[in-house]
Order: C-alpha cells, then sequence, then structure tokens
DNA sequence: AACGAGTTCATTTTT
DNA sequence: TGAACTCGTT
C-alpha cells in the first residue's frame, strides 16, 4: 500500500475508514481532493467494485480532476465509477426513469435564461405587475422552493408562505409557481432545480427503483459538503439509508453558495443521522506559508458560526500580506499588472503563477486593461461560457427543438431566426392556441390549419425543416447532423452575411462548437455518439469544457467563487471596498456577511506564498464613477501581518498604530479634499428627445381615413406638422406617400401606418 | 414584419 | 456600461 505512505496520519486514518458513516473536515489546503481520490482507490483495492461507488461533486472541473487522479491510481477500472456533479449524475439517472415520473427520457434541461423567459412569459400572460413580480425574484423564490422541497401545491398550502407572499403584494407567486412547472412540463424541460426536485420524488414514490440505486451506490462520496441544499442533502441521505457507507468532505469554512440554497446546517444534520459518525479532521495547511494562514484565521475567527478547528502550516513564515490602493479602478489594474511584470522577471516565474481574483465579473475589464497594456496574457476563466453566447445558443436550440419539439424555449428561440415571417404576433396566436386546446406549440403549428385562423405557409415550411431534422439526426453521425442543420437552418448563412468583427467572431464561435461535436463523434472511449447523447451533457456544461490551450502560460482572472479549490504561488485579491466585497446584498444580515467573509477566507487561502490585496478610492459602477470606502475585512487583518504600499499616491501623515491606519485605508488626498464627493451635476440633464422640439398637433388632432388620400391634399402630422402630399405610390395596403412639410421637408410615408390629418 | 432609436434598469456569486 | 424592452417609422 505504497501509495498511504504519502499522507499524514489523520489523512491515512480517513482513507482507511472505509466503511460505516463518515465526515470529513477539511481545511483550506490540507490535501482534501488527495484524500477522497486515495479513499475511492483505497475501496477499490480492497475488492469493491467500482460500480458501486457513487462520487459526488460540485463541479464539473471538480470531477474531471477527480476521475484523472483515480485513473491514475487504479487504472482503466475509473471509468466505471459513478462520478459526477450532483445535476450530471441525477440528470442522467433520470433520463433512465423518466417514465416514472411522466417525463420523456429526452427531456430538455432548461438554463437559468430558459427559466426566466417562461417566467417573463407566464407573468406576461396573468398580467401581474412586472416591478412587483421581478423575473429575477420570481425565478428565485421558485428556486428557493425546489431547494427546500416544497412543491407548488405545498407552496399554495402552506400559511406562512402565503402570509408572507400576500404581506409583500405578492399573493399570485403560487400560481405562478404552478403555471410554471406546468409549462416546464409540457414542453419536456426539466430547470436545474428540478434535477434534484424530481429525483427525490422518483425515489420518494417508488421504492423499487429506490431500492435499486441504494444496492447500485454501496459507497457514497460526496465532495464539498458544506455547499449540498435540503434537495440534495435528502438524496443522498436516502440513497444511503441501507448501507451506510456514506462519506462526506467538506469545510464550514469554505461555504459559500447559501445564496443558492446551500445550507450549512447539513454538516450538523450529519452528526445527529448517523450517531455512529466518525469525524476526522485535516488541519495542517500544506499549501500556505504559516503569513497566509494565520491572516485567513485572523478573518475567519470574526465568523460566530463555524466547527472548532485549528488550521495550521508548517511552511515558513513568508512575505507579509501586501495591500496596495489606488485611485481609481483603472490604476489598480495598471498596479497590478505592474506588481505582476514585476515579480514575474525579478523571481523568474511563469504567467502561470498569477491568478487575479475579484468578486463580481464586472471587475475583469480594468484588470484586462491594465494587463493588455503591458502585454501580458491572461486568461479569464468563468464569465458568461461558450455555451451561453448567443449564436451557439441558437445552434443548440434547433438541435433541442429536433429532439425535443415540445420545448417551448428552444422553439421561441429559432421560430424566426434566421428571418423566416414568423413575427411575434404570430407566435403569441400559436402560444394561445396551444394553452386553450391543450396542446405544445409545435403540436399547433403541424396543424396550423386547424387551430389557427390565418396560418402563414412559413409555419408549414418550418415544422417540415424540423421534421426533416429528425430524420438526418436518426441517419446520421453527430456531426454530420449538426452540420445539416447548421446549413439547413440558415443560421450558417446568416452569420456568413455578417462581415462586422463581432459577426466574423460568431460565425468563428460556430465553427469550433462543430468542431467539438466531431470531436465527439470521433471518440473511442464512449457507444453512443449520437447528437442526442452529445446533447444530453451541454446544458450541464460551462466554463471550461473547451479548455484547448489550457496549458498556456497565462496569468488567470476569475471571480472567488471560480477559483474554489485551485492554487497558485501568487495571488490577488482585488476590488477590496465596501458595497462591492463584501457586497451591498450581504450588508443585510450577519448570516450574509458571514458568507462573505468565507468568501474572503477562500480567496486569501488560494496563495501559495504571496498575497496581494488592493482596492480602489474610487471606481466606474453603472457607468458613472463613484467614490468607495475600504473594506471593513481589512480592518479585521491583524496589522502585524501586512505590509501597506500607498506609494501611487502620498498617504496622509502616517500614524503608526494599527488604529490610526483606518485612516489610511481612505482616499488619498489629492489636493482639495473630497474632490469625489458630488461628480455629478445638481442637474440631472435628462436627455430630453428630439420630440422637445417637434410639431406640436392641434387639441382635436385625430388620425383620419387615408384611403381617399389624393395628391394635392394638406394634412397634419402628429409630429411633422403641416404638409401637402405630393405624390402616391404603391398599392393596396403599402401605399407610399410622399409629403412635404413646411417645418421640416420632404418625407416619405406609409399610409398604413401614418397618422395623418386631412385638412382639406 | 422588421428595424432603429430611445428608454429603463440592474449587476454577487453558478449547477 | 450594457442588455432588454418599448415605441414609432418604413
Amino acid at each position: 500500500m505504497d501509495y498511504l505512505e504519502g499522507l499524514n496520519k489523520e489523512q491515512r486514518a480517513a482513507v482507511e475508514q472505509m466503511t460505516g458513516p463518515v465526515m470529513i473536515i477539511a481545511g483550506a489546503g490540507s490535501g482534501k481532493t488527495r484524500v477522497i481520490t486515495y479513499r475511492v482507490a483505497h475501496l477499490i483495492r480492497h475488492g469493491v467494485d467500482a460500480f458501486n461507488i457513487l462520487v459526488l461533486t460540485f463541479t464539473n472541473k471538480a470531477a474531471r480532476e477527480m476521475r484523472e487522479r483515480i485513473n491514475h491510481l487504479v487504472g482503466p477500472d475509473a471509468k466505471n465509477i459513478w462520478m459526477g456533479t450532483f445535476h450530471s449524475v441525477f440528470a442522467k439517472l433520470l433520463r433512465v426513469e423518466a417514465d416514472k415520473i411522466g417525463y420523456p427520457n429526452n427531456f430538455t434541461i432548461y438554463d437559468t435564461d430558459d427559466s426566466k423567459s417562461v417566467i417573463r412569459a407566464i407573468l406576461k400572460e396573468m398580467s401581474l405587475d412586472d416591478k412587483l413580480y421581478n423575473a429575477n425574484f420570481v425565478y428565485n423564490r421558485i428556486s428557493a422552493a425546489k431547494n427546500n422541497l416544497v412543491s407548488w401545491q405545498e407552496y399554495q398550502q402552506n400559511p406562512q408562505i402565503q402570509a408572507d407572499d400576500f404581506s409583500s403584494g405578492r399573493g399570485h407567486l403560487g400560481k405562478v409557481y404552478e403555471n410554471y412547472v406546468n409549462r416546464c412540463f409540457r414542453a419536456g424541460a426539466m430547470d436545474f432545480d428540478d434535477l434534484l426536485f424530481k429525483t427525490n420524488e422518483l425515489l420518494k414514490n417508488n421504492p423499487d427503483v429506490l431500492n435499486k440505486y441504494q444496492h447500485k451506490f454501496k459507497y457514497l462520496m460526496v465532495d464539498e459538503y458544506q455547499d449540498t441544499n435540503f434537495s440534495q442533502y435528502l438524496i443522498v441521505k436516502k440513497l444511503a439509508a441501507v448501507n451506510e457507507n456514506i462519506c462526506v468532505v467538506g469545510d464550514d469554512a469554505q461555504s459559500i453558495y447559501a445564496f443558492r440554497g446551500a445550507n450549512i446546517q447539513n454538516i450538523l444534520n450529519f452528526e445527529k443521522d448517523y450517531p455512529e459518525l466518525k469525524v476526522f479532521k485535516l488541519e495542517q495547511n500544506y499549501r500556505s506559508t504559516q503569513n497566509i494562514v494565520n491572516v485567513a484565521n485572523s478573518i475567519i475567527a470574526n465568523n460566530k458560526e463555524q466547527l472548532k478547528k485549528h488550521v495550521f502550516s508548517e511552511k515558513e513564515s513568508g512575505d507579509k500580506i501586501k495591500v496596495v490602493r489606488a485611485f481609481s479602478d483603472n490604476e489598480e489594474g495598471k498596479m497590478v499588472s505592474e506588481s505582476i511584470m514585476q515579480e514575474r522577471s525579478s523571481k523568474g516565474l511563469k504567467w502561470n503563477d498569477f491568478a487575479i481574483l475579484y468578486r463580481t465579473n464586472a471587475q475583469s475589464r480594468s484588470m484586462e486593461e491594465g494587463l493588455r497594456k503591458l502585454n501580458i496574457p491572461y486568461k479569464i476563466y468563468g464569465g458568461l461560457s461558450f455555451y451561453q453566447r448567443k449564436e451557439i445558443k441558437d445552434l443548440i436550440a434547433y438541435f433541442r427543438l429536433t429532439f425535443n419539439p415540445n420545448d417551448e424555449e428552444a422553439l421561441k428561440r429559432v421560430i424566426n431566426y434566421p428571418k423566416r415571417g414568423i413575427g411575434d404576433t404570430t407566435v403569441d396566436r400559436i402560444i394561445l392556441a396551444a394553452d386553450k386546446h391543450n396542446l405544445t406549440p409545435f403540436e399547433v403549428i403541424l396543424n396550423a390549419g386547424q387551430y389557427l385562423e390565418k396560418a402563414p405557409a412559413s409555419l408549414h415550411s418550418f415544422s417540415t425543416m424540423i421534421q426533416s431534422f429528425q430524420v438526418i439526426t436518426k441517419n446520421q453521425s453527430a456531426y454530420d447532423a449538426a452540420l445539416h442543420i447548421a446549413q439547413h437552418s440558415g443560421l450558417l448563412k446568416d452569420l456568413y452575411e455578417d462581415k462586422s468583427v463581432e459577426g466574423l467572431n460568431r460565425y468563428e464561435n460556430i465553427q469550433e462548437l462543430l468542431n467539438g461535436i466531431k470531436e465527439f463523434s470521433e471518440r473511442e472511449d464512449i457507444e453512443e455518439k449520437g447528437l442526442d447523447v452529445f446533447m444530453q451533457d451541454v446544458a450541464l456544461l460551462t466554463n471550461d469544457d473547451n479548455d484547448k490551450n489550457k496549458d498556456a502560460d497565462t496569468v488567470s482572472l476569475m471571480t472567488i467563487h471560480s477559483s474554489k479549490g485551485l492554487e497558485f504561488p501568487q495571488v490577488y485579491v482585488v476590488g477590496l471596498e465596501e458595497n462591492l466585497f463584501p457586497s451591498q446584498m450581504s450588508l443585510n444580515s450577519r448570516s450574509d456577511l458571514e458568507e462573505e467573509r468565507r468568501l474572503f477566507y477562500v480567496a486569501i487561502t488560494r496563495a501559495e506564498y504571496k498575497l496581494t490585496i488592493s482596492y480602489a478610492t474610487s471606481r466606474f459602477k453603472f457607468g458613472t464613477l463613484i467614490s468607495c470606502e475600504p473594506s471593513r475585512f481589512l480592518d479585521e487583518i491583524d496589522a502585524k501581518y501586512l505590509e501597506l504600499d500607498f506609494t501611487a499616491r502620498p498617504a496622509p501623515s502616517g500614524g503608526s498604530s494599527f488604529n490610526d491606519e483606518r485612516n489610511a485605508w481612505s482616499r488619498p488626498s489629492t489636493g482639495g479634499g473630497d474632490s469625489f464627493s458630488r461628480p455629478k451635476p445638481a442637474s440631472p440633464v435628462k436627455t430630453t428627445s428630439v420630440l422637445a422640439k417637434a410639431h406640436v398637433p392641434s387639441p382635436d388632432f385625430k388620425p383620419s381615413d387615408t384611403s381617399n388620400l389624393q395628391v394635392g391634399m394638406e394634412v397634419e402630422h402628429e409630429r411633422f406638422g403641416f404638409g401637402k402630399v405630393i405624390s402616391l405610390e404603391g398599392n393596396k395596403p403599402d401605399i407610399k406617400a410622399t409629403i412635404f412639410f413646411k417645418e421640416i421637408g420632404q418625407k416619405q410615408l406609409l399610409l398604413k401606418f401614418a397618422k395623418l390629418y386631412i385638412l382639406h
């Protein structure tokens, strides 16, 4: 068992505890992934069948990484382990068992945009105030309900929830929830939360199914357990109920997804659920210097809710943490870039050794600018992923529609893109008819003549096209089918004809997707490689699937959230300002603020030996310059670990004690004192439209019937004023009139739209 | 039906 | 700043 040699005592004990309920509390940098992968390897070496192991992670990346490492330890057997994110594993399971819950097994997975779009449509149909019923708000509310396994029926019956909704004037939320669920069901679609919600439903209502998977998954492991929500918690609990070989790994200090329903209580519940529980604490940090670990500890000590543990490092104490102040977000980017440039050359490092971490994606811009100016290669992780780009979603919508014509969001997306003369009015009529006859929109289109008053021929050719795609996908490889659809939908041509820079880019992205599909169809390691199989994973893929130049030497830029689990020799955490980090949204409750603090903890503990923190005293937000206060988190760090670098601007007269430094955090003295206080002019000059100086129509202005309009007549136009008809051309409804207006000159107007009052 | 100009509004984090 | 939506013109 040579591989056990590389583990410390606690790690090894955790690995060797193969049966029964196990909880591993793993401090940052304590070798958590190592323990999980070794533990899996250990199980397999002790005769556990890989088919009986289920490993659940939070991100695709973690799953991939783990699979690679396990593969390395145990060889090809690794591929028989069920390993993946909660969402992907249970999506797979649901596809097998779909019929038990009345879903087709080719169900579509709606992403957040799709879900919100459905909600918007419902709100519109119910004519609810879209301020009060903001789609984002409604989505989050429904999502929270699902994550807590509250069905729409329960939602509507729960007095507490109803009281809440009524008191906030949103008494219809329960009905919206109901309609949303039904609409998704009709479309054969599940949203992200459904993948877990429906799994619970499935396991609850089908004892035989539950039994089957309880015996299949004899050994369960859950990574990042602190990030699980109630829905996930319950699935795990149910699956583990027979064998109770369940091992969860987590760190309460790194719980940063409560906003998405994650519940720290799950760790506490865990102890209650399994009295036999064995707990292992991994407290030695192998990643960072003592200074960094100490700073992290001093930050997290401000949180009330946490499990007791003592993370320590035996590495050297290392450099102090550098704090940099800039006077603007752009300067912050510049200073960080210069620092990276300098560190790299003086220490002979690679770009790879650096990461810039920020709270919000929007902050990447000023960083990018700084890096670009110095020609520093960088890569942004996260942000909007490849699969979220419009053109990619468009093509994928065609694929989706081909496999599931009931997919309403896909339908709405492509029915008139590229333009084929099926406008909003027609689409509205289709949906209306679908509601009325209890059909799916696609079924209405198929029988347009029967259900619609007037059915444009374009509808028929559209449905014929989709049906032809269905035939193609049955008979051709994923790549050939995808290419065929891209071409025959007209999408490729439409993009090709757009010669703008962005258009070119979009075209290339489509090519890239097609290449990805080609690679997929040529894979040796899987049996089924139809386009439908490719599609099953797409909705769950995120940022870094097509990571071609993974090994390129670049500086990494990402949000702190997506940095979890990673490490870099040198880390820059930027934007340490009140209302940004901690985020404005977190200031209302203690628990939200504590989550921000844990986020800061995560950021700090990414660094191996050098950590730089920066903030700006002013920054652009929503296009306007605002002045910023340094973050309260800075005050929470013991000053003895810090090295202030305020060289960019003269610091105010230097106080020597730490408390005096509170002033030093603040704005550098840029001469006149509060130069940032009111950058806005007193009068917010409202952009008065051109209408301001337009013609004011006569008080009794009303449009005349213009069907008998003649050349030479004098007319009044609501905005263009008085004029004379010069000529008339065209026929039937498209008559175009050339009119000379006194005030603004000659204009051409289409009579069917123009509102004209005939004077004589 | 399609397009363009203007307006409003929101920005935390991700499967 | 920008995406998403509305409104008016062709």
